[in-house]
DNA sequence: TATCCTATGGCACTAAGAGTCATTTTGCGA
DNA sequence: TCGCAAAATGACTCTTAGTGCCATAGGATA
């Protein structure tokens, strides 16, 4: 087999023991127990009634006993954003693919907050959570760049620093609702606010503008006085905003 | 003795053979000829005439026999925003920091293109390097939550959500900027070009609101005919400003 | 010369992770 | 209900990263 690792394969029957649940439970109680470090896989394995190898075979290391299926809601991730179907902005996708994100987290309130718990004082766990989210960052950025191309005469690296900046902005802003979410006991609705929190990343990314930008918080006042056609307006408000 | 890593330690006397020098230069010819994972610390050690055991004593890991010195720089970093004895503003100040980590590939050129070329195919690497943007970029934001404290109501949440998202916009930039310049060859003022990309994170996030904000990119158009009071401009305008 | 102190070498030990093959379990069709 | 193919598991072995511990070499200092 090429691909041992628990993506979804491993299909149990309700009933019947499911090693992959046993063996992330038994790894949290020990870890929470005994120590990251000082809980070896022999005694995961043990715990969960399982040999050391099947441990191995489930978890590719250590650490992804206790970490969510990263690998698997990567690979979703990347077929909503391969999809691209619906006729939405760049960003209202991104922002789907977040909240499947999320997801992974929010389904489960209780481990999420037993996993933050552990992730706290264990260095290694947190390396490997920080690693997963440059992963999901990268997916974003790639995307930003298949699809929000702009014509015109916009600096093509410009445009990637904008697609890297705005995905490092989403990701960290997905982040910050995640671990408040978790600190506040996993309580109310994350996806809400993961909404309000990536409202406020947009409106600022919106302001992006390559190097011939006009000021940010510029007030254009434009007098006329009553009776003047509108694309007279029109064409004053154009001037003014191109000349600044 | 305590932590014996080298950060600066491990003095050597002009002309003596710097066993650190040594040891990576071996390690990345050896790992760009054979394959990261094909060549054992053993080989390494023996490669530069030294003891496996040595090996170990001036890097605490395999990779970091390849990767910069960021746990100096890190330190480096901390020291500079600890010290905050001018009156810039916070922005300017993690400016500064970002230059520092950037002199870190700045000040060897060929050396930083060497490593990036080992990168680009060993995920082992790349995940350790994720991992050390992810530090900087905590460091920025704890940074900004110490000194960037605002005055009034805005909300306190919203706050550190911005600061979270300010540091992830920075980190990216920095990333940006010197994954284009190696890309280039390691040629031109990279240092300028970080600005540059920083200058344009710092105009975005200058149009970062709070919940109350009026939306970005909107036009406020106000039509007067001459004659009007001024006071009777401001008062429509505060009210369309504030019904959005 | 006696003595420190630091870098190094040498050795043993633990544990992670991978390879291999035999054995059991499970799903499924006849 | 039986039997078969595929998947899951168990039981080894092996390599190598990384650590602890102690001995030693060799330069600096009193």
């Amino acid at each position: 087999m090429g691909v041992p690792y628990f993506t979804g394969r491993h299909t149990q029957m309700a009933g019947l023991r499911n090693t992959h649940e046993e063996l992330t439970s038994a790894a949290i109680d020990l870890f929470l127990a005994n120590g990251y470090e000082e809980t070896t896989a022999d005694e995961i394995a043990e715990a969960a009634g399982v040999a050391r190898r099947t441990f191995f075979r489930y978890f590719r290391a250590k650490e992804d006993a206790v970490l969510p299926d990263h690998e698997g809601c990567l690979a979703r991730v990347r077929e909503l954003l391969e999809r691209n179907d619906s006729g939405e902005s760049p960003f209202a996708t991104l922002t789907r693919a977040s909240h499947l994100v999320l997801a992974l987290y929010a389904q489960d309130p209780a481990k999420a907050v037993r996993r933050y718990e552990l992730m706290r004082r264990v260095e290694s766990l947190r390396e490997r959570e920080i690693m997963m989210t440059g992963r999901y960052q990268r997916v974003f950025a790639e995307y930003l760049y298949r699809v929000d191309t702009r014509i015109g005469d916009s600096d093509e690296d410009d445009d990637r620093l904008r697609h890297d900046v705005t995905a490092a902005a989403m990701v960290a802003a997905h982040n910050h609702v995640l671990r408040q979410w978790i600190r506040d006991g996993g309580g109310g609705d994350v996806h809400a606010r993961l909404d309000a929190a990536l409202d406020l990343v947009e409106a600022a990314m919106r302001g992006w503008q390559g190097e011939n930008a006009t000021d940010q918080g510029e007030l254009l006042v434009v007098v006329a006085r009553p009776g003047t056609p509108v694309w007279r307006l029109a064409q004053s408000i154009q001037s003014a905003a191109g000349s600044s």
